[in-house]
DNA sequence: GCAGCACTACTCGGATATCGTATGTCCGAGTCCAATCGG
DNA sequence: CCGATTGGACTCGGACATACGATATCCGAGTAGTGCTGC
Protein backbone atom coordinates (compact mmCIF):
# COMPACT_ATOMS: atom_id res chain seq x y z
CA UNK A 1 0.00 0.00 0.00
CA UNK A 2 1.65 3.14 -0.77
CA UNK A 3 -0.05 6.35 -1.41
CA UNK A 4 1.02 9.27 -3.45
CA UNK A 5 3.47 11.81 -2.34
CA UNK A 6 1.33 14.24 -4.09
CA UNK A 7 -0.73 14.00 -1.06
CA UNK A 8 1.76 15.44 1.16
CA UNK A 9 2.01 18.50 -1.31
CA UNK A 10 -1.63 18.85 -0.98
CA UNK A 11 -1.96 19.05 1.91
CA UNK A 12 1.20 21.56 3.19
CA UNK A 13 -0.55 23.67 0.12
CA UNK A 14 -3.72 23.48 1.69
CA UNK A 15 -2.30 24.72 5.11
CA UNK A 16 -0.55 27.83 2.93
CA UNK A 17 -3.28 28.76 1.10
CA UNK A 18 -5.27 28.95 4.51
CA UNK A 19 -2.82 31.28 5.89
CA UNK A 20 -2.43 33.09 2.62
CA UNK A 21 -4.50 36.25 1.99
CA UNK A 22 -4.53 36.92 -1.42
CA UNK A 23 -4.58 33.96 -3.95
CA UNK A 24 -0.83 31.75 -4.59
CA UNK A 25 -0.01 31.12 -7.79
CA UNK A 26 0.70 27.10 -8.44
CA UNK A 27 4.49 28.06 -9.32
CA UNK A 28 5.29 30.15 -5.87
CA UNK A 29 3.72 26.86 -4.01
CA UNK A 30 6.43 24.92 -5.58
CA UNK A 31 8.82 27.51 -4.69
CA UNK A 32 7.53 27.42 -1.33
CA UNK A 33 8.07 23.85 -0.53
CA UNK A 34 10.91 23.13 -3.29
CA UNK A 35 9.04 20.92 -5.31
CA UNK A 36 8.43 20.50 -8.91
CA UNK A 37 6.30 23.41 -10.09
CA UNK A 38 4.84 21.35 -13.17
CA UNK A 39 4.19 18.05 -11.57
CA UNK A 40 2.57 20.07 -7.98
CA UNK A 41 0.07 21.95 -10.73
CA UNK A 42 -1.27 18.83 -11.86
CA UNK A 43 -2.19 18.23 -8.18
CA UNK A 44 -3.54 21.55 -7.76
CA UNK A 45 -5.65 20.65 -10.79
CA UNK A 46 -7.09 17.82 -8.97
CA UNK A 47 -7.53 20.10 -6.24
CA UNK A 48 -9.67 22.07 -8.31
CA UNK A 49 -11.84 19.48 -9.46
CA UNK A 50 -12.52 18.74 -5.77
CA UNK A 51 -13.75 21.91 -5.20
CA UNK A 52 -11.52 22.47 -2.38
CA UNK A 53 -9.10 25.27 -4.47
CA UNK A 54 -10.62 27.98 -6.68
CA UNK A 55 -8.12 28.98 -9.35
CA UNK A 56 -8.02 32.64 -10.71
CA UNK A 57 -6.32 33.18 -13.85
CA UNK A 58 -4.20 36.23 -15.48
CA UNK A 59 -1.62 38.91 -13.31
CA UNK A 60 -2.40 38.33 -9.56
CA UNK A 61 -4.10 35.46 -10.04
CA UNK A 62 -3.03 31.51 -8.35
CA UNK A 63 -5.12 29.16 -6.29
CA UNK A 64 -7.13 30.01 -3.26
CA UNK A 65 -9.31 28.34 -0.68
CA UNK A 66 -13.17 27.68 -1.45
CA UNK A 67 -14.61 27.64 1.70
CA UNK A 68 -13.19 27.74 5.66
CA UNK A 69 -10.42 25.63 6.48
CA UNK A 70 -12.19 24.29 9.30
CA UNK A 71 -14.54 23.19 6.72
CA UNK A 72 -11.88 21.16 4.61
CA UNK A 73 -11.15 17.88 6.49
CA UNK A 74 -7.56 15.67 5.44
CA UNK A 75 -9.95 13.55 4.20
CA UNK A 76 -11.01 15.85 1.61
CA UNK A 77 -7.85 16.23 0.52
CA UNK A 78 -6.49 13.13 -0.01
CA UNK A 79 -9.28 11.90 -1.50
CA UNK A 80 -8.86 14.55 -4.32
CA UNK A 81 -5.57 13.40 -5.19
CA UNK A 82 -6.08 9.55 -4.39
CA UNK A 83 -8.94 9.26 -5.86
CA UNK A 84 -12.13 8.16 -4.21
CA UNK A 85 -11.98 4.48 -4.85
CA UNK A 86 -10.62 2.12 -2.12
CA UNK A 87 -7.35 0.54 -1.58
CA UNK A 88 -9.15 -2.83 -1.39
CA UNK A 89 -10.73 -4.23 -4.07
CA UNK A 90 -12.81 -7.46 -3.77
CA UNK A 91 -12.53 -9.30 -6.95
CA UNK A 92 -14.56 -12.12 -5.66
CA UNK A 93 -12.45 -14.84 -6.19
CA UNK A 94 -14.45 -16.95 -3.28
CA UNK A 95 -16.75 -17.24 -6.89
CA UNK A 96 -13.71 -18.43 -9.26
CA UNK A 97 -11.71 -21.93 -9.27
CA UNK A 98 -12.65 -25.00 -7.98
CA UNK A 99 -13.44 -23.68 -4.52
CA UNK A 100 -16.20 -21.21 -6.49
CA UNK A 101 -19.14 -21.00 -4.12
CA UNK A 102 -22.74 -20.85 -4.69
CA UNK A 103 -24.25 -17.52 -5.67
CA UNK A 104 -26.38 -17.81 -3.11
CA UNK A 105 -23.88 -18.02 -0.69
CA UNK A 106 -22.88 -14.76 -2.50
CA UNK A 107 -25.81 -12.73 -1.77
CA UNK A 108 -23.72 -10.06 0.53
CA UNK A 109 -20.30 -8.77 0.82
CA UNK A 110 -17.41 -11.27 0.91
CA UNK A 111 -15.85 -11.95 4.43
CA UNK A 112 -13.33 -10.88 3.51
CA UNK A 113 -14.22 -7.56 1.73
CA UNK A 114 -16.12 -6.64 5.07
CA UNK A 115 -12.80 -7.01 7.11
CA UNK A 116 -11.25 -4.68 4.76
CA UNK A 117 -13.87 -2.00 4.19
CA UNK A 118 -13.93 -1.47 7.87
CA UNK A 119 -10.75 -0.85 8.23
CA UNK A 120 -10.62 1.64 5.64
CA UNK A 121 -13.45 2.99 6.73
CA UNK A 122 -11.54 3.34 10.68
CA UNK A 123 -8.68 4.88 8.22
CA UNK A 124 -11.35 7.73 6.42
CA UNK A 125 -13.00 7.97 9.95
CA UNK A 126 -9.79 9.23 11.89
CA UNK A 127 -8.53 11.34 9.04
CA UNK A 128 -12.17 13.08 8.48
CA UNK A 129 -11.87 14.30 12.02
CA UNK A 130 -9.12 16.60 11.25
CA UNK A 131 -9.06 19.75 9.53
CA UNK A 132 -7.13 21.99 7.53
CA UNK A 133 -7.70 24.70 9.72
CA UNK A 134 -5.88 22.33 13.19
CA UNK A 135 -2.85 21.26 11.13
CA UNK A 136 -2.27 25.51 10.07
CA UNK A 137 -2.37 26.15 13.90
CA UNK A 138 0.59 24.08 14.33
CA UNK A 139 2.93 26.41 12.08
CA UNK A 140 4.27 29.86 12.47
CA UNK A 141 1.11 31.86 10.57
CA UNK A 142 2.85 34.96 10.68
CA UNK A 143 6.87 33.25 9.08
CA UNK A 144 4.82 32.16 6.42
CA UNK A 145 2.67 35.08 5.30
CA UNK A 146 6.06 36.91 5.90
CA UNK A 147 7.62 34.29 3.41
CA UNK A 148 4.44 34.04 0.39
CA UNK B 1 -4.16 4.31 -2.16
CA UNK B 2 -3.73 0.82 -3.90
CA UNK B 3 -2.91 -2.71 -1.97
CA UNK B 4 -1.71 -5.42 -3.73
CA UNK B 5 -4.54 -8.02 -5.20
CA UNK B 6 -2.20 -10.61 -3.64
CA UNK B 7 -3.23 -9.70 -0.53
CA UNK B 8 -6.89 -10.69 -1.53
CA UNK B 9 -5.28 -13.96 -2.78
CA UNK B 10 -3.15 -14.28 0.61
CA UNK B 11 -5.92 -13.81 2.85
CA UNK B 12 -8.64 -16.12 1.43
CA UNK B 13 -5.42 -18.78 1.00
CA UNK B 14 -4.97 -18.85 5.01
CA UNK B 15 -8.69 -19.57 5.34
CA UNK B 16 -8.59 -22.63 3.15
CA UNK B 17 -5.21 -23.62 5.03
CA UNK B 18 -7.02 -23.48 8.18
CA UNK B 19 -10.03 -25.41 7.38
CA UNK B 20 -7.47 -28.38 5.73
CA UNK B 21 -6.50 -30.93 7.82
CA UNK B 22 -3.11 -31.53 5.32
CA UNK B 23 -0.39 -29.90 3.67
CA UNK B 24 -1.79 -27.75 0.38
CA UNK B 25 0.31 -27.60 -2.50
CA UNK B 26 0.51 -23.94 -4.15
CA UNK B 27 -0.67 -25.11 -7.25
CA UNK B 28 -3.63 -26.76 -6.06
CA UNK B 29 -4.34 -23.53 -4.01
CA UNK B 30 -4.26 -21.39 -7.09
CA UNK B 31 -6.60 -23.76 -8.87
CA UNK B 32 -8.80 -23.66 -5.89
CA UNK B 33 -9.12 -19.87 -6.48
CA UNK B 34 -8.90 -19.46 -9.94
CA UNK B 35 -5.78 -17.52 -9.99
CA UNK B 36 -1.97 -17.46 -11.36
CA UNK B 37 -0.28 -20.78 -9.78
CA UNK B 38 3.36 -19.15 -9.99
CA UNK B 39 2.26 -15.38 -9.02
CA UNK B 40 0.59 -17.08 -6.19
CA UNK B 41 3.83 -18.91 -5.47
CA UNK B 42 5.69 -15.82 -4.72
CA UNK B 43 3.20 -14.55 -2.04
CA UNK B 44 2.82 -17.64 -0.50
CA UNK B 45 6.51 -17.21 0.06
CA UNK B 46 6.44 -14.14 1.46
CA UNK B 47 3.67 -15.73 3.99
CA UNK B 48 6.46 -18.46 4.81
CA UNK B 49 9.05 -15.50 5.07
CA UNK B 50 6.64 -13.95 7.85
CA UNK B 51 6.32 -16.99 9.55
CA UNK B 52 2.46 -17.69 9.08
CA UNK B 53 2.80 -20.39 6.80
CA UNK B 54 4.95 -23.40 6.91
CA UNK B 55 6.20 -25.10 3.43
CA UNK B 56 7.00 -28.86 3.13
CA UNK B 57 9.04 -30.31 0.06
CA UNK B 58 8.60 -33.13 -1.92
CA UNK B 59 5.61 -35.62 -2.55
CA UNK B 60 2.59 -34.63 -0.72
CA UNK B 61 4.03 -31.79 0.51
CA UNK B 62 2.54 -28.04 0.31
CA UNK B 63 1.39 -25.01 2.77
CA UNK B 64 0.41 -25.45 6.13
CA UNK B 65 -0.54 -22.45 8.46
CA UNK B 66 2.17 -22.76 11.48
CA UNK B 67 -0.38 -21.51 14.15
CA UNK B 68 -3.91 -21.77 15.54
CA UNK B 69 -5.68 -19.29 12.85
CA UNK B 70 -7.10 -18.09 15.90
CA UNK B 71 -3.90 -16.40 16.13
CA UNK B 72 -3.30 -15.02 12.82
CA UNK B 73 -4.63 -11.82 12.45
CA UNK B 74 -5.48 -10.25 9.06
CA UNK B 75 -3.25 -7.33 9.68
CA UNK B 76 -0.64 -10.20 10.04
CA UNK B 77 -1.56 -11.37 6.57
CA UNK B 78 -1.54 -7.86 5.18
CA UNK B 79 1.98 -6.92 6.57
CA UNK B 80 3.38 -10.18 5.37
CA UNK B 81 2.15 -9.72 1.18
CA UNK B 82 2.03 -5.75 1.68
CA UNK B 83 5.45 -5.03 3.61
CA UNK B 84 5.80 -2.73 6.72
CA UNK B 85 6.23 0.20 5.92
CA UNK B 86 3.70 2.44 6.40
CA UNK B 87 1.62 4.00 3.09
CA UNK B 88 2.44 7.53 3.78
CA UNK B 89 6.20 8.71 4.38
CA UNK B 90 6.33 12.18 5.40
CA UNK B 91 9.82 13.40 2.98
CA UNK B 92 9.83 16.42 5.40
CA UNK B 93 8.84 19.31 2.29
CA UNK B 94 8.33 21.44 5.47
CA UNK B 95 12.37 21.72 5.73
CA UNK B 96 12.46 22.37 2.28
CA UNK B 97 12.01 25.38 -0.30
CA UNK B 98 11.45 29.30 0.75
CA UNK B 99 9.27 27.84 3.52
CA UNK B 100 11.73 25.95 5.27
CA UNK B 101 10.92 25.49 9.39
CA UNK B 102 14.02 25.84 11.15
CA UNK B 103 15.10 22.76 12.64
CA UNK B 104 14.56 23.87 16.45
CA UNK B 105 11.05 23.99 15.06
CA UNK B 106 11.21 20.03 14.01
CA UNK B 107 12.16 18.60 16.90
CA UNK B 108 8.97 16.45 16.27
CA UNK B 109 7.08 14.59 13.69
CA UNK B 110 5.00 17.01 11.61
CA UNK B 111 1.70 17.53 12.16
CA UNK B 112 1.01 16.14 9.25
CA UNK B 113 2.87 13.07 9.21
CA UNK B 114 1.43 12.80 12.94
CA UNK B 115 -2.54 12.96 11.13
CA UNK B 116 -1.79 10.57 8.67
CA UNK B 117 0.47 8.20 11.03
CA UNK B 118 -3.10 8.21 13.44
CA UNK B 119 -5.42 7.33 10.56
CA UNK B 120 -2.96 4.41 9.50
CA UNK B 121 -2.97 3.21 13.33
CA UNK B 122 -6.38 2.89 13.15
CA UNK B 123 -6.12 1.52 10.01
CA UNK B 124 -3.92 -1.48 11.52
CA UNK B 125 -5.95 -1.75 14.68
CA UNK B 126 -8.94 -2.66 13.22
CA UNK B 127 -7.19 -5.17 10.97
CA UNK B 128 -5.48 -6.43 13.87
CA UNK B 129 -9.09 -7.07 15.37
CA UNK B 130 -9.68 -9.84 13.49
CA UNK B 131 -8.40 -13.06 12.51
CA UNK B 132 -8.37 -15.92 10.34
CA UNK B 133 -10.47 -18.11 12.43
CA UNK B 134 -13.14 -15.66 12.06
CA UNK B 135 -13.09 -15.25 8.44
CA UNK B 136 -12.96 -19.40 8.41
CA UNK B 137 -16.16 -19.66 10.30
CA UNK B 138 -18.04 -17.64 7.63
CA UNK B 139 -17.15 -19.96 5.22
CA UNK B 140 -18.76 -23.74 4.37
CA UNK B 141 -15.60 -25.28 5.79
CA UNK B 142 -16.94 -28.94 4.79
CA UNK B 143 -17.33 -27.87 1.51
CA UNK B 144 -14.01 -26.47 1.41
CA UNK B 145 -12.22 -29.86 2.91
CA UNK B 146 -14.11 -31.96 0.11
CA UNK B 147 -12.68 -30.29 -2.89
CA UNK B 148 -9.28 -29.60 -1.36
C1' DG C 1 -7.59 64.92 -16.20
C1' DC C 2 -10.10 60.94 -17.88
C1' DA C 3 -11.75 57.14 -20.65
C1' DG C 4 -10.76 53.68 -23.97
C1' DC C 5 -7.63 50.57 -25.96
C1' DA C 6 -3.91 47.67 -27.08
C1' DC C 7 -0.20 45.26 -25.09
C1' DT C 8 2.29 42.32 -22.24
C1' DA C 9 3.29 39.31 -18.86
C1' DC C 10 1.41 36.12 -16.16
C1' DT C 11 -1.85 32.44 -15.08
C1' DC C 12 -3.91 27.81 -15.61
C1' DG C 13 -4.94 23.51 -18.33
C1' DG C 14 -4.31 19.48 -20.92
C1' DA C 15 -1.36 16.53 -23.89
C1' DT C 16 3.15 14.28 -23.80
C1' DA C 17 7.69 11.38 -22.09
C1' DT C 18 10.06 8.66 -18.40
C1' DC C 19 10.65 5.71 -14.42
C1' DG C 20 9.51 2.35 -10.84
C1' DT C 21 6.75 -1.08 -9.03
C1' DA C 22 3.22 -4.57 -9.22
C1' DT C 23 2.15 -8.28 -12.02
C1' DG C 24 3.08 -12.43 -14.43
C1' DT C 25 6.24 -16.23 -16.06
C1' DC C 26 10.00 -19.53 -16.39
C1' DC C 27 13.36 -23.05 -15.08
C1' DG C 28 16.48 -25.31 -11.64
C1' DA C 29 17.56 -27.46 -6.81
C1' DG C 30 15.90 -30.33 -3.32
C1' DT C 31 12.85 -33.80 -1.13
C1' DC C 32 9.65 -37.35 -0.04
C1' DC C 33 6.90 -41.40 -1.43
C1' DA C 34 6.66 -45.73 -3.61
C1' DA C 35 7.68 -49.46 -6.28
C1' DT C 36 11.30 -52.72 -6.93
C1' DC C 37 14.91 -55.84 -5.97
C1' DG C 38 17.54 -58.70 -3.04
C1' DG C 39 18.04 -61.44 1.07
C1' DC D 1 7.89 -61.92 4.17
C1' DC D 2 10.86 -57.86 5.28
C1' DG D 3 14.22 -54.22 4.54
C1' DA D 4 17.32 -51.41 1.73
C1' DT D 5 17.72 -49.09 -2.53
C1' DT D 6 16.77 -46.84 -6.71
C1' DG D 7 13.83 -44.29 -9.29
C1' DG D 8 10.64 -40.80 -10.29
C1' DA D 9 7.51 -37.29 -9.83
C1' DC D 10 6.29 -33.67 -7.19
C1' DT D 11 7.41 -29.72 -4.28
C1' DC D 12 9.32 -25.08 -3.36
C1' DG D 13 12.58 -21.19 -4.42
C1' DG D 14 14.73 -17.61 -6.79
C1' DA D 15 15.94 -15.35 -11.38
C1' DC D 16 13.80 -13.34 -15.53
C1' DA D 17 10.07 -10.47 -18.76
C1' DT D 18 5.99 -7.38 -19.11
C1' DA D 19 2.14 -3.90 -18.15
C1' DC D 20 0.36 -0.31 -15.80
C1' DG D 21 0.33 3.70 -13.05
C1' DA D 22 2.94 7.36 -10.55
C1' DT D 23 6.22 10.82 -11.60
C1' DA D 24 7.97 14.56 -14.18
C1' DT D 25 7.82 17.73 -18.14
C1' DC D 26 6.48 20.74 -21.98
C1' DC D 27 3.81 23.96 -24.67
C1' DG D 28 -0.61 26.30 -25.92
C1' DA D 29 -5.08 28.98 -24.62
C1' DG D 30 -6.92 32.49 -21.92
C1' DT D 31 -7.10 36.45 -18.74
C1' DA D 32 -6.28 40.48 -15.85
C1' DG D 33 -3.53 44.23 -14.92
C1' DT D 34 -0.96 48.22 -16.95
C1' DG D 35 0.77 51.69 -19.61
C1' DC D 36 -0.23 54.53 -23.53
C1' DT D 37 -2.93 57.29 -26.55
C1' DG D 38 -6.40 60.31 -27.80
C1' DC D 39 -9.95 63.44 -26.43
Amino acid sequence: MKLSAGVEWAIHCCVVLSLAERPVPGARLAELHGVSKTYLAKHLQALARAGIVQPSEGRDGGYALTRDPAGITVLDVVRAIDGPEPAFRCTEIRQQGDLAAPPEECRQACGVAQVMAEAEQAWRTSLSGRTIAELAATVDGAAVRATI
